[in-house]
RNA sequence: GGCGCUAUCGUCUAGGGGUUAGGACGUGAGAUUCUCAAUCUUAAAACACGGGUUCGAUUCCCGUUAGCGCUACCA
C-alpha cells in the first residue's frame, strides 16, 4: 500500500508548480491505489498564514485532488520533532550548538570574503556532552544540528533520476531543532515522513541537494528510506524559474481567468511527463486530451521527463477550449453560474434556454469568463452593445433602417426558423439591392451586441421571434 | 565560487546504435464563409558543441558550453 504527501508551505499561494507536484501524488496514489496525504509545513511561523492554507486548500479542491488524510498541521506536532531531535541527541547524531545567529552571520561573510565555502564550521561539534548539558539546564539558548559524518559518500536511488551521490564532505552540520524549540525543514519532513509511514516522496526537484541530508536523518534514525522521486521544475518563457514577474502564477488565477479545472489538470499533468507510446493512436497520431480516469490509469514515475519545462500559455488555451467544446452544457453550466456569480450578471432565462445557449457558444469560446462577458445578450435582455462592432457593422446609417423593415417582415413569419429567417433576409436584402451580409453583420450587432456571434440564423431561432423583432427593431430608435 | 541535475522543432514531447527523427501547441499559405472561431488541405521548423567507442552515433562514454537547483536557526 502506497502513502504519498503533498507538504506545501503556507508561507504563499498554490502556484502551478506546487500543483503540478500535487497533481503528480495524487495520480500515483490513485495509480497504486493507495493514499494520498495533506501536510501543511508551517514551521515558519513568520511567514505562515492561516489565509495561505485556505488559499492552498482551494486551489487543490478546484483542481479536484481530494485528499484521503489531513490536513496536518506540523505546527501541531512540535513534541515528535522534539523527541526526535532527542533521539539523535542521545544516540551522538546531534549536538548542541552555541552560535548565535549573528556568529554565524559574520562567520559566513568572512568565509564568503575568503573565496571559502559558507559551511558552519563545527564550532560546538566537539563540545563535551556534559558541559553542553549543563549550559542547557543553566537556560542557555542551543540548537540542536546534525553531525555529518567527515568522511564518505551519501547516495540514494532516485525513481526519477537513477542514482545521486554526493560527498558527505559538501554537506554541513545543518540545524535540526532552533534555539526556540521550533524544528527545521529537515527534521520536521523526514520525522513526519517516518511518523507517517510514507513509502514515496514525490517532490519538486529542488528537493535533490537537500535529499542526501535527509538520506542521512532517516539512516540516524534507523529508519527505512522511502522511494525519493523528484520532479523537474517549471520554468517561465525565459526559461528561468517561474514566478510572479511571468505574470499569473497562482492556480486560483487560472480559476478567474475561466480555465475548466480539468483542462488546466490535463495541461499540467503533460508538463513534465508523458504516457509515451501508450498515446499512440491508430493513425500514428498521438493523443494530447485525457479524462481524470485515463491519467489515472497511464501515470507513472517511468515517464516523467528529467528536465524542466516552460509554461506555456497558448498550449493551456487550446487545452481549455477543448474542454469547453467538448462538456456537454450541463456540465458547463455550474462552472458558468460561477462566473455570473461573480460578475453579478443574473440570467434570466429559463435553465432550459441557458442550455441550448450554452450549446450554440461552446463552440466558439476560450473561456469561461466568455459567459459572463461577452455572450451577455443570450441570456439577458439587458447586455451591453460593443461599439467597436456598431463601428464596423453599423456604420452607414441607412442600415438600421432597412433592420427595422425586416423587423417587421420577421414580425408575421412563420414558421421561424434557420431556414425560414434566412430565406426571408436574402430575399429581402435583393429586393433592396443591399448585399446579404450587409444585414446579416447590422443584425448580428443588433442581436448579441457583438460582432461576433454563432451564425445569425442559429442565434434568431435560439433568441426567438418576439426578442428578435424587437432588438431589431430597437436599434434606430435607440440610435446606435 | 563549490556541489548536484539537465540538454530533440519557438514551446511541450515521442523515439532510440542504421528512422524520410514522430506527435501536439503556436506560426505561414490555401480552401470555406455571415462576423469570429472552428474545420479541411498544406508548408516551414529540432537531435547544443567537441572528442572518443563503433562498420555506423541524435542515441553509449568523456569534456566544453549553457540553463536550472542547492549551498539559512526558509521550506
Amino acid at each position: 500500500m502506497t502513502r504519498v504527501r503533498f507538504a506545501p508551505s503556507p508561507t504563499g499561494y498554490l502556484h502551478v508548480g506546487g500543483a503540478r507536484t500535487a497533481l503528480f501524488c495524487w495520480l500515483f496514489a490513485r495509480h497504486t491505489h493507495g493514499t494520498f496525504i495533506l501536510r501543511i509545513e508551517d514551521t515558519d511561523f513568520e511567514r505562515s498564514s492561516e489565509d495561505m492554507v485556505s488559499g492552498i486548500l482551494e486551489g487543490l479542491r478546484w483542481l479536484g485532488l481530494e485528499w484521503d488524510e489531513g490536513p496536518f498541521y506540523q505546527s501541531q506536532r512540535l513534541d515528535l520533532y522534539r523527541a526526535t531531535a532527542d533521539r539523535l541527541l542521545a544516540n551522538g547524531s546531534a549536538y548542541y550548538c552555541f552560535c548565535t545567529r549573528e556568529e554565524l552571520e559574520q562567520r559566513r561573510a568572512a568565509a564568503t570574503a575568503a573565496g571559502v565555502p559558507p559551511r558552519y564550521d563545527g564550532r560546538c561539534r566537539n563540545l563535551p556532552t556534559a558541559d553542553a548539558a549543563r549550559r542547557v539546564a543553566a537556560g542557555e539558548a542551543a540548537a540542536i544540528r546534525f553531525r555529518i559524518p567527515d568522511s564518505g559518500t551519501t547516495a540514494f536511488e532516485d525513481a526519477v533520476f537513477g542514482r545521486v551521490e554526493f560527498a558527505n564532505a559538501e554537506l554541513e552540520d545543518f540545524v535540526l531543532l532552533r534555539s526556540d524549540g521550533v524544528p527545521t525543514y529537515h527534521l520536521s519532513v523526514v520525522a513526519d515522513d517516518i511518523d507517517m509511514r510514507m513509502t514515496h516522496i514525490i517532490r519538486g526537484a529542488d528537493h535533490l541537494s537537500n535529499t542526501p541530508k535527509q538520506v542521512l536523518l532517516y539512516n540516524a534514525l534507523g529508519a527505512s528510506l522511502p522511494v525519493f522521486a523528484h520532479v523537474p521544475l517549471i520554468l517561465g518563457p525565459d526559461k528561468t524559474r517561474l514566478s510572479k514577474r511571468h505574470g499569473a502564477t497562482s492556480v486560483l488565477a487560472y480559476k478567474d481567468m475561466g480555465i475548466v479545472p480539468e483542462a488546466f489538470r490535463n495541461f499540467l499533468a503533460l508538463l513534465g511527463w508523458s504516457p509515451g507510446e501508450a498515446a499512440r493512436q491508430a493513425d500514428g497520431k498521438e493523443r494530447e486530451i485525457f479524462s481524470t480516469a485515463e491519467l489515472v490509469e497511464m501515470f507513472s514515475l517511468e515517464g516523467m521527463a528529467h528536465s524542466n519545462a516552460v509554461f506555456n500559455n497558448e498550449k493551456l488555451a487550446w487545452f481549455n477550449t477543448e474542454y469547453i467544446r467538448a462538456y456537454a452544457p450541463e456540465r458547463l453550466l455550474p462552472l458558468i453560474e460561477q462566473e455570473w456569480q461573480r460578475a453579478g450578471f443574473v440570467p434570466s432565462r429559463s435553465r432550459e434556454d441557458i442550455l441550448a445557449g450554452i450549446a450554440l457558444l461552446q463552440q466558439r469560446t476560450r473561456s469561461l469568463t466568455d459567459f459572463a462577458m461577452t455572450f451577455r445578450a443570450y441570456f439577458s435582455d439587458d447586455y451591453p452593445t460593443d461599439e467597436a462592432a456598431v463601428a464596423k457593422f453599423l456604420a452607414d446609417p441607412s442600415t438600421l433602417g432597412l433592420l427595422r423593415e425586416l423587423a417587421v417582415r420577421y414580425r408575421t413569419l412563420t414558421p421561424f426558423s434557420e431556414l425560414s429567417t434566412e430565406e426571408l433576409l436574402r430575399a429581402f436584402a435583393a429586393e433592396k439591392g443591399v448585399k446579404p451580409g450587409v444585414l446579416i453583420n447590422g443584425a448580428r450587432v443588433l442581436l448579441t451586441g457583438q460582432g461576433v456571434a454563432p451564425s445569425l440564423f442559429a442565434v434568431m431561432v435560439y433568441l426567438g421571434q418576439q426578442r428578435v423583432v424587437q432588438r431589431l427593431s430597437a436599434g434606430a430608435t435607440a440610435g446606435i
